[in-house]
RNA sequence: GCGAAAGUGGCGGAACUGGCAGACGCGCCGGACUUAGGAUCCGGUAGCCGGAAGGCUAUGGGGGUUCGACUCCCCCCUUUCGCACCA
């Protein structure tokens, strides 16, 4: 009998992995594929057990998927461009590229002393010419169609990082990265054009029944979408009018003021016109200034003097400016409603302007109300509405609309938080945007035979605000694709964002020079089946990829709409309460547990701790308890190696004692629950409790054979001295043959080197990375006894031991008749006997 | 403030569609084997009362529905997450 040793076994079968190619696939009509992947790495340079947890969670998945049939993609690859490289060059003078590269290398590494299961030979890297080519393919694909466009506009500004961000970047008024407070600026910016597919994107989500809901609601409120109309307002003494968007224009009767947000572009006019534009420009000029908290933090505003008119009363209203409304949503101005908004009542009582009510909501008061206390925002019924007097709020919003149709002054309208996405980036460590600025043709694209547009070495990195490109003569200086002047290349590049949004796709075909990927490879891969990763992407990566996926099927290479089937966020690993990070100095390294425990401890503890949603508290003697399990499968195996291979393959004619049919049960219920456990739900922490299980009845019924248990005293009962190694039943070495193989490669996905290892001893030599998952006998799972408890009036009080197919009529007088139940029956009247089915009795007395 | 999820032994966590609460593991206690054991094997382990049989109380707190509630409904407390002037 040999020691477990699990570094060697580490390292023996991850190089025979290799060498057989094990993870590889091609694409097999005649087979049913399997995408499983996690989100891709940024190359930080070191992976810690949080991020290995993904890792392992979608390579249990995928091997048990590998066993069940299925040809399984599971690549793996790296989100390799980005700010922290660049900052690092910036500090350390390495540069970006050196840097990346060799923490790819180490990282990578790391993955494979881990025993992932990935098909290394699809590794991509985006920040290789050979991926982001196809980064600026896809961008000419997008300005063809106009989803890539041009404009100034004022966009989020990192002071720290000195670039742009997106508004899905900003996270509480600060950078998603670093945290600084975020500033803005007014730059020429492109933009992907996302809300052309807002509807889609929002409707698509009724379709993702296999998301976490909390994922799908986020992204459902971040698209925003709001159902409204578009008014005008005609301004007194001018032709010029204020257009302004409401969901409720139901309570277009109680609008006692109109208020432009300070960007809007009439206020620039109002300042021309007003008698002092300098004190009125100073004004707007600080509420501009004011950042986001200061703006939350109270409405602020002022009269402009202008007088506008209320469609539906016609009175003269005033117009406002103020800092609470925002000038990149709707239409930068509103109608007033303070007696059914409260940010408007807010406003209205602070600067003493009139509230109407115009609504009786459902329910309340029969007289009118005179909103003392705070607007009433509920629906109702409407009041001094005139001709609408009478009608509930929605069938009012339907007759109103339609009147402000017919009389020219707007129409119904549906607005969207959501903004077009801006990709401009002024730094270096990402893909080149490919257009080219010609001073007589404008924008010209890049032609593709010229793609990629590379990005040129850089060795001086200064993090001063504009792109470093710009300091490379030789790649701003072109000539013009379109007449052959000297024009300039654009110096920005792509947001790493762009990078990760097909991915998933390249995998399917990631050497493919001309195209991002081959349609009919696609075609069968995709939709990824298993998408996992971290919470942190709910809107970010994941909107902007279900864009893309819609993006290229309009261009015509992919067919569905949803790129991911199912997602899985998988929670994170704390230590000390904290989330790991290189500067809170609490970040475990997987390479210390693979030295201590080796690779497969390391991975059984991460999935046996928790539900792989759940964050968890990393805890030490967790794996020592894993470890120890393996010892045990280990001992187990070794204990019964003879046997297992004297053991016949299938059913033998022999009689089985009731300890060998209780141990088959065992088996083909724990085959039954492990497979449910990883194959539908995925809670890998029962799965693995289940095989604990079935250990712990493996070593009781040792026990009571002729050879006793591993490590017992039990063994050599015949006391002759010689040591028994071969049990003396054929039964009982099929039996046990059965229970140890199906241990075997069930546990083959949470801890595959031992498996293979174990496997391989047991007799087999093709290996178990496609040997076939065992499968289960129902009739031979069910137990043919079960016990019935038996309550009275809520209580157990009785079991009773029946066969599984007794009928209810006889459990209900077997229950009647248990001494025990009677003992609490007799002398009282029994009311109600409740039999459920093959589960309990329950007896009501009184 | 609004919205969502979650609160179960000393700890991590089980409990499928309402049906024996605490599977499995950690820790702890005891036993066996031992020169030794921090190895291994076996047993015990929610709390309280009891010598035992057994009984009572328990899934954040309080009500409710039900023969029966960790599970469903209402109110409250706590924690975590998301959104936060989106008209």
């Amino acid at each position: 009998m040999s020691d477990y040793q699990p570094q060697q076994l580490d390292s023996k079968w991850q190089q025979r992995w290799t060498a057989r190619r094990a993870f590889e696939v091609e694409v097999d009509a005649a087979r049913p594929k399997f995408y499983a992947l996690e989100m891709f790495a940024y190359p930080s340079g070191h992976a810690h057990v949080g991020h290995v947890r993904n890792y392992i969670i979608g390579d249990v998945v995928a091997r048990t998927k590998r066993m069940r049939g299925f040809n399984v993609l599971h690549p793996f690859g790296w989100d390799a461009f980005g700010l922290p490289a660049e900052n690092a060059a910036i500090k350390g003078g390495i540069h970006p590229e050196t840097s990346t590269l060799a923490n790819i290398a180490h990282m990578k590494g790391q993955l494979q002393r881990l025993g992932i299961s990935y098909a290394w030979e699809r590794e991509i890297a985006t920040c290789l010419p050979e991926y982001y080519k196809f980064n600026q393919w896809i961008f000419l694909r997008m300005f063809e169609r106009g989803l890539a466009y041009r404009r100034r506009s004022t966009v989020n500004w990192c002071p720290s990082c000195q670039t742009v961000l997106a508004n899905e970047q900003v996270v509480d008024g600060a950078c998603w990265r670093c945290g600084s407070i975020i500033t803005t600026r007014d730059l020429e910016q492109w933009f992907f054009r996302i809300t052309a597919y807002a509807d889609e994107l929002l409707q698509g989500l009724d379709t993702l029944a296999a998301w976490p809901e909390k994922v799908v609601v986020m992204q459902r409120n971040w698209i925003g979408r709001s159902e409204g109309a578009r008014v005008r307002f005609a301004l007194a003494a001018s032709d010029a009018g204020i257009d302004v968007f409401t969901t409720r224009i139901d309570t277009i009767f109680g609008a006692t003021f109109v208020v432009l947000a300070p960007e809007h572009p009439l206020v620039e006019r109002f300042a021309a016109e007003a008698p002092d534009p300098a004190a009125f420009r100073a004004r707007v000029q600080a509420f501009r200034a004011q950042d986001r908290e200061a703006r939350m933090s109270g409405k602020e505003g002022f009269d402009t003097g202008r007088q506008a008119v209320n469609p539906f009363t016609g009175e003269p209203v005033p117009v406002w400016i103020a800092n609470f409304v925002l000038g990149e949503y709707g239409t930068g101005a509103i109608m007033a409603v303070p007696a059914h908004d409260e940010r408007d009542f807010e406003f209205a009582r602070k600067y003493d302007l009139p509230i109407r009510v115009v609504i009786r909501p459902a329910g309340g008061a029969a007289a009118d109300v005179v909103a003392e206390t705070g607007a009433v925002s509920s629906d109702g019924v409407l009041v001094h509405s005139g001709p609408y007097d009478g009608l509930p709020s929605d069938q009012a919003r339907r007759a109103l609309t339609a009147e402000v149709g017919r009389r020219g002054l707007g129409e119904g309208s549906v607005q969207y938080r959501l903004k077009d996405w801006g990709i401009s980036r002024q730094r270096y460590w990402g893909t080149p945007i490919p257009v080219i600025h010609c001073p007589t043709d404008g924008v010209v694209p890049v032609p593709e035979d010229q793609l990629p547009v590379e990005l040129p070495k850089v060795a001086q990195f200064t993090g001063r605000g504009d792109s470093p490109l710009a300091q490379v003569p030789g790649f701003v200086n072109v000539t013009c694709p379109a007449c052959g002047g000297p024009a300039r290349r654009e110096t920005d590049t792509m947001d790493t964002f762009v990078d990760s949004s097909w991915y998933f796709l390249r995998f399917c075909d990631p050497r493919n020079a001309a195209l991002p990927f081959d349609p009919a490879s696609a075609a069968y891969w995709m939709p990824v089946d298993f998408y996992s990763g971290g919470v942190e992407h709910a809107i970010l990566h994941l909107l902007y990829s279900r864009f893309f996926t819609r993006v290229l099927r309009d261009v015509g290479l992919v067919t569905f709409d949803e790129p991911f089937t199912r997602l899985l966020t998988q929670g994170m690993v704390l230590k000390d309460g904290a989330v790991m990070s290189k500067s809170k100095g609490n970040v475990v390294d997987p390479d210390d547990m693979l030295q201590r425990y080796g690779a497969d401890a390391l991975r059984l503890y991460v999935m046996f701790v928790a539900p792989p949603e759940k964050e968890v508290e990393w805890n030490d003697a967790g794996l020592d308890g894993s470890y120890r399990f393996l010892a045990r499968v280990w001992r187990l195996a070794e204990h019964w190696l003879d046997s297992v291979r004297h053991g016949a393959a299938h059913e033998v004619p022999g009689t089985l004692t009731e300890a060998e049919r209780a141990l088959r049960r065992k088996t083909h219920d724990t085959i039954r629950r492990t497979t449910i456990d990883i194959d539908e739900r995925i809670h890998l922490n029962t799965a693995v409790s289940s095989l604990m299980e079935l250990v712990n009845e493996l070593y009781a019924f040792s026990e009571q054979t002729a050879i006793g248990a591993p490590g017992a005293r039990t063994a050599d009962r015949d006391g002759d001295g010689a040591a028994v190694t071969v049990a003396d039943r054929a039964e009982t070495c099929f039996v046990v043959r059965e229970a140890i193989e199906a241990l075997v490669l069930m546990l083959s996905p949470f801890a595959p080197h031992t498996a293979e290892e174990l496997w391989e001893r047991l007799g087999h030599h093709d290996g178990l990375v496609t040997a076939p998952w065992p499968a289960f006998d129902a009739d031979l799972a069910r137990p043919d006894e079960i016990v019935i408890p038996v309550q009275v009036n809520g209580k157990v009080r009785g079991r009773l031991t029946v066969p599984i197919d007794v009928p209810d009529e006889r459990l209900r007088e077997l229950a009647l008749a248990d001494p025990a139940v009677q003992a609490h029956v007799a002398g009282r009247t029994v009311r109600k006997v409740i039999v459920a089915h093959g589960k309990l009795v329950s007896v009501v007395v009184q």
